[in-house]
RNA sequence: GGCCCGGUAGUUCAAUGGAUAGAAUAGGAGUUUCCUAAACUCUAGAUACAAGUUCGAUUCUUGUCCGGGCUACCA
């Protein structure tokens, strides 16, 4: 990575000239703004009050003593109020492009040794996943892969909401209102069928509190003594207790949405090495609680609740027990951190969860801390902003959402009006077809709900969201399959050394382009933020495009600059390829 | 009420305290005898408001205004 060897040798040309010491942080080198010659740009305001110099004889002293002491990074410098402009020589881009273009494993890093866990999706088992979902499961999935191309071991898990008054709320709909609908018997994919009760479940119970309210009882009365209500809420008992009719209902529906999941899965991509089942984890908890009593962490009050005091830290006071001695979701959390840390010796744990739990897992880390956890310090809650729609929140008690399958459709098959009407792949057998529409659509997708900064709010405007153009995954796409047909044509020679043919503008922007790949590798990962490379991956299309639009490849000035365009598509496409397969999109050969 | 986020072109998004605040889209004007025009080139357009910190603020601090979230013995 050029720009910490030019930092360093600043550093050094800086203290050796000046006798005094500095650490990295004090170096800042940018990328050369454009409309200025050079390629990197060291900001010498910092110094020049300090060695009370002008700006023009501190740039001309580093400048002077960065070319004689790098004769081969360096090739001229200008300075232009308070920043030293630097010029890389060609030879070093030259060599770097020579170094890498066929290297396979350009951009990746060397093992690193960290154990990471990655945590996301985590669905409920009452209704079918919608944008939000997959804004989170594409994240997740990102996270895991960038973390992977820095060189950790990930391990990608699922934990699933399958038991609660939740599901007890679909189940009860279902007996009230399904005459024994199946998923099988209706042909509706399973996840979808039991959403719908969960949504029937809603309307009964608002059109039962309307009643109750209308007789005369308040409305908090009214909502607490509704028949459906205290239906699903004896329903939850009746699971608890193991009641053997209502656990085979349970697991029959879940069964229904597991299937229904797990095609929606395949169709994106996702996976899970290991899946959690809250059933099967939420008790663990309990454990926690009498440790913590025993450390004074926490304390009882009189009715037998147990809590956590959080007020020194900001907080509040936290409840870990209820008085009947159930646990409460963050018990059940602090048991299962302990058993994923037991089943995998995790150094980092990664949760993707939204940001209405970020005082969640504040308390969960703090919790963790107090109770001296060797691995709470690795906790990490990789929040993101809610998909709203122009009218705002999705909620699915209301059905208003953009139900996941629903939408993947639709941008395959608006991906698959494209291509026809464009007519470049008119040979393509069927099956060759639905895969690039596939690719395609999906790529649009993914691309634009991981383009946003995850920390922030997006807002997804169905009408004009759906975009093939521009900064978009498709763009990206259409850029690779440009190359790729040129690189059918003929592919740069392994053997050819290219010696002196000078850089064009276009060629080295670009050259310039790809040597930034390992840092922004580096970057999405350290951020935890896949968007750094969307952005990168768009950056380097464009680029191309420019580029492409004004040199020829394959009728270049002479042999030895096809050799080198040759080598430069071949490094795009590589590094198109690998960064968005980071961000699980697809690239096809043609589109 | 308390705590936490956010407010940048018409719209959707960028910008480790650095140069004239970048893109995309929508708008206007162009480019195809030549490797894929899902492309390229040009053009116009924005930091909510007010103070402060300093060589320099979209970025840091404070206040105001406007959004959103959390503040459940739900998960």
């Amino acid at each position: 990575m050029i720009t910490e060897q030019i930092r360093q040798a600043a550093k050094q040309a800086i203290e050796s000239l000046y006798n005094i010491s500095l650490t990295y942080k004090d170096i800042q080198i940018n990328d050369t703004k454009p409309e200025f010659e050079g390629d990197y740009t060291l900001v010498l305001f910092a110094f020049i009050r300090q060695l009370k110099k002008s700006p023009e004889q501190l740039g001309n002293e580093i400048g002077e003593y960065l070319i004689s002491h790098h004769p081969g990074l360096f090739s001229s410098y200008n300075i232009i109020k308070g920043f030293l402009n630097m010029t890389v020589h060609t030879h070093y881009w030259v060599d770097f492009l020579q170094k890498n273009f066929s290297n396979p494993a350009f951009g990746k890093k060397q093992p690193s040794g960290e154990k990471v866990m990655v945590e996301y999706s985590s669905p409920n088992t009452n209704k079918p996943l919608h944008l939000g979902h997959l804004r989170n499961i594409f994240l997740g999935w990102s996270i895991a892969e960038i973390l992977k191309a820095n060189g950790h071991e990930v391990v990608k898990t699922c934990i699933v909401n399958d038991r609660g008054i939740h599901i007890c709320k679909s189940m009860i709909a279902w007996q009230i209102f399904s005459n024994g609908e199946t998923p099988s018997g209706s042909g509706k994919k399973g996840d979808h069928l039991v959403g719908e009760y969960y949504v029937k479940f809603n309307d009964e119970y608002k059109k039962q509190v309307k009643e109750l309210m209308a007789s005369g009882i308040s409305k908090e009365e009214a909502e607490k003594n509704a028949p459906v209500m205290k239906a699903a809420q004896q329903m939850l008992l009746d699971w608890e207790a193991g009641k053997p009719g209502v656990i085979e209902l349970w697991k029959k529906m879940n069964s229904w949405v597991y299937e229904g999941f797990e095609v929606t899965y395949k169709r994106i991509g996702s996976d899970f090495a290991k899946t959690y089942y809250e059933s099967d984890t939420y008790l663990l908890g309990k454990k926690f609680v009498e440790d913590g009593l025993k450390q004074d962490v926490f304390f009882k009050k009189d009715d037998g609740s147990v809590w956590i005091d959080l007020t020194e830290d900001g907080l509040d006071e936290k409840l870990v027990l209820r008085a009947d001695g159930t646990s409460v979701y963050i018990t059940q959390d602090l048991g299962l951190a302990q058993q994923k840390y037991d089943d995998l010796h995790y150094n980092q744990s990664i949760y993707v969860v939204g940001d209405e739990q970020n005082y969640h897992f504040k308390v969960l880390k703090l919790i963790l801390q107090k109770l001296k956890k060797p691995y709470a310090s690795g906790l990490y809650h990789l929040s993101y902003g809610m998909v709203e729609l122009p009218a705002g929140r999705m909620k699915s008690r209301e059905g208003n959402v953009v139900d996941a399958d629903e939408m993947i459709d639709e941008m395959v098959s608006i991906s698959a009006k494209h291509t026809e009407e464009l007519g470049k792949v008119k040979d393509f057998s069927e099956e060759e077809l639905n895969e690039l529409y596939d690719t395609i659509g999906l790529g649009a997708l993914k691309f634009f709900l991981l383009r946003v900064d995850p920390k922030k709010r997006m807002i997804f405007n169905p009408e004009e969201s759906i975009d093939f153009h521009g900064f978009t995954g498709p763009f990206i796409q259409y850029t690779h399959a440009r190359i790729k047909s040129i690189l059918r044509k003929e592919k740069a020679d392994q053997s050819y050394r290219i010696k002196e043919s000078g850089l064009l503008k276009l060629e080295k922007d670009l050259l310039f382009k790809m040597e930034q790949y390992s840092t922004i590798v580096e970057q999405a990962a350290t951020e935890h933020n896949p968007s750094v490379l969307a952005i990168y991956a768009f950056e380097v299309a464009k680029t191309f495009n420019s580029f492409y639009t004004e040199h020829s490849v394959m009728n270049a000035e002479s042999g030895e600059k096809k050799q080198l365009r040759l080598q430069l598509c071949e490094l795009t496409a590589h590094v198109i390829a690998s960064s968005m397969g980071m961000l699980g999109i697809k690239v096809p050969e043609r589109m």
